[in-house]
DNA sequence: TTGAAAGCGCTAACAT
DNA sequence: ATGTTAGCGCTTTCAA
């Protein structure tokens, strides 16, 4: 009724509990026959080996984290999944908590991970007020995910550069016409909002088109967010284009859009972020920056392997690209 | 440099390591003052509790396992959210592993979750030809979700009963006046196909029409087989109305139904199935079979913490609701 | 109030 | 080829 361990089977075999070891970790030295003879009975009793054990007598657990403010956003969802499918080639498990960009949920969850000794975390850092404590942490290579946080070259970071993607959709938009061209973004709380948003001016200034202040809103990035300022904007009637600068804002600024038929048929030019499936067919299409997920997600693959821990800290940067459908 | 462990600190302030156990685990038998250096010094020395050495002792492991096919699909991605955040609520790490729908991987899984002593796992049984080898559970407590596999009674199971909405589809859609209904679903490989497609045959039984056996397609459920299917439906020229049994099918469906302007216009009428956040707004709303996902990831929870496991498993059934948008 | 011993499951290092 | 011992980090039991 009670677990099975190698003792188990060893006495009910009326053996020493260290042929078992051997026999179940394919050691040399058992005779064929006895070893046989255990691997069989093992399976009938249902043996597993004890992980917890192994990881007491000083082996490293093969167990990462991954912290994610969520798991709908399509843009983390599809993270996590190219990142659990390397890890299964990889025999990891996956331990997957969310933060919903709260920092104490973040540090309970590193803390929880470091009581099971994971080996790595990926990590989406929660923006953070102040530079406040931060649990340590410990023995966990972090990896640090789209945003960065405290110390730069403290761990191995992986960016996301939309700079030129932002600035080339600018470009798109202006040499097709338009020159009011609106903005929809996160605010200045994350770095990602500030950096997407000075893009977007750079991009304009590139251009030669001015930018009318009106038409550069943010706010704390959400679906509902994204939608309210895209009615606004539509409703302004000045705007006869939009750029968002965010997953959720995208899909909110362009469902205000598609309420509004008139607009689409005036030609009203929509370039949303992220590439969700569905933006490949809805709208006939919709152009969109896109981030290159699943080579991010392998290259956090890489970094659970990577043997040295020394050096100053890799920080990958990928490029998002401007897709024009 | 290498872990901190109660022992650790013992000896960096001369002291038993038992004393240092009691402090670290609020037992009364300690002295204040000796208390409060001995949590004053951990805190220094950024020690966490050997998660491992308690498993050992026979504390149970604060793991749970979630195997599903894959992430990206809403509908699992919400669930995963939905059950991440009730395991942070409870302090449990949650270890995901997708199966694809592979029992081989599923197997493996598995057993990678009985070596981490995981006390719950909630599974998506992939759907197996042979009622083959299957690696015992174990002392996991073994939550099948939404498929049901093997023998009934053996593990509480968690369904969802898309029969009834089902149904009030198809009576909705005859109702509006159309009687050329076709229906997208998966093929009898699952249950879940079986049981969709003779509900919807009963609902047209039930609404007095005849289905034309050339406007049901079924095949391996994907976005492509779904959009492919649609675009053969609508070239076909018969049918006026089209109802899906699957959530990639019906985005799949719908994909193909957007590059029809002309159905659009003609008053085709579609209904989908699983309720991605986009369908309330593309296309003025889709009208879709909704799965009441929350209510089943706050069931799921709910089985992780249940303490009995005598009688016959639970076996809980949601019913999926018809939204007409 | 504090400490010492034992044992959870496993394997490296020594016996035999 | 097989067996014995010891120790990973922790707490329960028993002793001081």
């Amino acid at each position: 009724m009670s677990r099975v361990t190698i003792k188990t089977i060893a006495n009910d075999l009326g053996i020493s509990h260290m042929t078992v070891s051997r026999a179940l970790s394919d050691h040399p030295n058992v005779q064929k026959e006895t070893r046989d003879k255990i691997v069989k009975r093992a399976d009938e009793l249902g043996y597993v080996k004890n992980a917890a054990a192994m990881v007491m007598r000083g082996d490293a657990p093969k167990i990462v984290g991954l912290l994610l403010p969520n798991i709908v956003n399509e843009f983390y969802a599809r993270f996590a999944n190219d990142l659990a499918v390397e890890c299964d080639a990889q025999s990891l498990q996956l331990i997957i908590h969310l933060t919903n960009d709260d920092t104490t949920v973040e540090q309970k969850a590193l803390e929880q991970l470091r009581q099971v000794q994971a080996s790595s975390v990926v990590l989406v850092p929660a923006p953070r007020r102040s530079t406040g404590d931060r649990t340590p942490y410990g023995r966990m290579r972090v990896i640090e995910l789209i945003r960065q946080s405290g110390t730069p070259d403290q761990h191995p970071t992986i960016l996301v550069d939309d700079g030129p993607a932002i600035r080339a959709a600018v470009k798109h938009l202006v040499d097709k016409g338009h020159d009011k061209i609106a903005y929809i973004g996160a605010n200045r709380d994350m770095s990602s909002g500030r950096a997407r948003l000075d893009a977007f001016r750079l991009g304009a200034k590139q251009a030669g088109v001015e930018i009318l202040p009106d038409l550069i809103s943010t706010g704390v990035p959400s679906f509902s967010m994204g939608r309210s300022h895209g009615h606004a904007i539509l409703a302004g009637g000045t705007a006869t284009a939009l750029l968002c600068g965010g997953v959720e804002i995208s899909n909110g600024a362009l469902s205000a859009l598609m309420d509004s038929k008139t607009k689409l048929d005036e030609g009203f030019e929509f370039i949303g972020y992220g590439d969700p499936s569905f933006y490949s067919w809805v709208n006939n299409g919709v152009s969109t920056i896109r981030v290159p997920i699943t080579e991010l997600a392998t290259r956090a693959a890489e970094m659970f392997l990577a043997a040295d821990l020394s050096g100053p800290a890799p920080k990958d940067t990928f490029l998002a690209e401007l897709i024009i459908r």
